[in-house]
DNA sequence: TAATTTTAGTCAATCGGTTGACTAACCTAG
DNA sequence: CTAGGTTAGTCAACCGATTGACTAAAATTA
């Protein structure tokens, strides 16, 4: 790597070339090292010149100053994205899929964790720092109001994750209805009569399809149905209600937990209640992660297009960041269903 | 909010407030305003001056343009953050750490999320993007002679997390010789003869430190020891390990695994071979995680500050950054055990 | 009162790229 | 041969904040 004109601090570290060190090299000016580089259609340069630019461009390293760019461009590539919780794989699906697409696309991704209770500072500082162009919002706990507030107040290109709020002009989501309602049909293939549904804040558009999706299964099956509405989405959601359904009388000889995390939490309280999985009951669960196989039953997942949710999210932000039009997009992979022991599977 | 002079584009969205825009209103300097607003102590403002700024910055609800300053003082006030899996609970920790100290100190962070094989695309994206200040590795499968290489290649601050690597002078670390020795304390509690130990690639010191807590603690306690090394540190690893394990002829009473996720494994291969936890083995992990509670049986642990690690390394990259002097840092919260029914805590 | 220091603030250069406007040389066609 | 059009590239004004150097007025000191 040549060295550069300026050696303020060569000595303490490299320092970085500019585009003006290219364009000495180059014998050009730098503005026209700038288009060749952006590829701007702008720029006409004998291929000779153009070859020269190049090579100084290698010969130096040179990478532009992002901050530079940002300022003069108002455009920052990055994008935020904010979530509820890393620890939960339906979460870090997401986040693959995000970061698969950003890094495609020369995307930064500056992430924004939101605790209960911060979730406004976390907000208002990653779009008012105003380094991200736009922001991906996935999060099940949010309430609406609040999205539709600060968003609106804010005037930000935003996509909704696995979620829909009103007044939010742009979302991105799978379909929740048929992998509920696949999870109930290959549940009622064992003889079911009583099915349980176990779901998230009905308040959140996502937990109504994916219940829209079980009932009209479980219509459609003719069987009888008991639903257990939570507040929450995660493990210990679903134990509380594995245990209320396990300590009735009449027991559901099925259950459908509205994720994955729900359904580890019904197969602990199965496991404390002494009742075993799946003679006894059978479960199946909404979003598929490599945990499911470990689990003792492993669990029975419709596995969800999570990833490419994540993926698809980016590509509507983007087009949205450069003047598109938002709308609602529903990932069109379908949901498939990965049978496991938990309904039944013979044991190995 | 205010409107500001500039209209360009104010119907499409708001504009947001220079320092000019600060300066005119309070009549002053924008150089004043900026002095004040980042309370350089070379502000030399009348109290009724500096409090007029104030007053502006507060009406036209100003915010320093990231990118300006950045450009200006090389600084991006973000750094990043290098991880091979987020779906990790005990990554998931590391971050939430991270952030909350990044939160606290105004900094942004910047994710690299290195699936197998990408690393080192990842890594120089983040790099020379120029866009952090200072990068933090937490990678416990990056081999050490790539880390070495691309680190003092781009001279970059750099502190490993989790990790110590031979040429890098800055780490955070937990104590985990001590937690591996405190599984292995009670595990043996339980009239235990024969123990195995399942580690991860021992190449990596994380994992030799485990090793040695737990080999003292062995012979402290006087047992029979067996010692399985895998090369990766996950669900499978551990599930692999059990089967093996459990599969001889001599059976080891007790298991020490060396990350929560190999304790998952090995439960589920307990499972599989219809070995029961605890009454005819034992289990520990190493690093706590709220599904420890939902498996079955539910899993004991030792908590490691994980959480701390991540917010301490930070402080020690943003030192170092600053121009202070690297280090290997040892966080000194003890690891504490959690014990569950993997260990025999009475059922419920 | 004159000399000196302090206080309160201003000026202007600069960080590194980008982009609209412009020019000079060359080519083509009439 | 010359008007008109390309081609190849240059010029210079930004973007918004920071910071060293500087000045005028006020306060302090001798």
């Amino acid at each position: 790597m040549a060295t550069v004109k300026n050696e303020k601090a060569s000595h303490v570290q490299q320092v970085r070339a500019t585009i003006r060190d290219v364009a000495r090299i180059a014998k050009v000016d730098p503005s026209l090292v700038s288009r060749i580089v952006n590829n701007d259609p702008k720029a006409s340069a004998s291929p000779a010149t153009r070859q020269r630019v190049l090579d100084a461009v290698q010969e130096l390293g040179y990478r532009a100053n992002s901050a530079a760019r940002m300022l003069k461009t108002a455009r920052t590539q990055m994008i935020g994205l904010l979530l509820p919780d890393m620890a939960n794989p339906m979460y870090s699906a997401i986040i693959t899929g995000v970061e698969q697409r950003c890094k495609e696309l020369g995307y930064g991704i500056l992430i924004g964790d939101h605790a209960e209770g911060d979730s406004e500072k976390t907000f208002t500082d990653l779009l008012e720092r105003g380094q991200v162009d736009g922001l991906l919002i996935a999060s099940g706990t949010l309430s609406d109001t609040f999205l539709k507030k600060e968003i609106l107040d804010h005037y930000k290109s935003v996509v909704m994750v696995n979620r829909r709020v009103k007044g939010v002009s742009a979302s991105v989501t799978v379909n929740d209805e048929l992998g509920a309602s696949i999870a109930v049909d290959h549940l009622a293939q064992f003889g079911t009569k009583y099915i349980a549904g176990i779901f998230g804040p009905q308040i959140i558009d996502t937990a109504q399809r994916r219940r829209k999706g079980f009932e009209s299964a479980v219509a459609r099956n003719k069987l009888k149905q008991i639903v257990v509405e939570k507040n929450s989405w995660g493990m210990e959601a679903g134990r509380e209600a594995g245990l209320e359904l396990l300590s009735k009388k009449v027991k559901p000889d099925a259950v459908f937990a509205s994720t994955i995390m729900m359904g580890i939490g019904f197969i602990r309280a199965a496991h404390e209640l002494g009742i075993d999985i799946p003679n006894n009951v059978r479960v199946a669960a909404l979003h598929d992660s490599d945990i499911a196989n470990y689990l003792s039953p492993s669990l029975t997942t419709v596995h969800l297009p999570t990833v490419e949710m994540g993926s698809q999210s980016v590509d509507l932000l983007l087009r949205i960041i450069g003047g598109g039009s938002p709308g609602h997009l529903i990932v069109d992979t379908p949901p498939v269903l990965v049978a496991r022991d938990s309904t039944g599977k013979p044991k190995r």
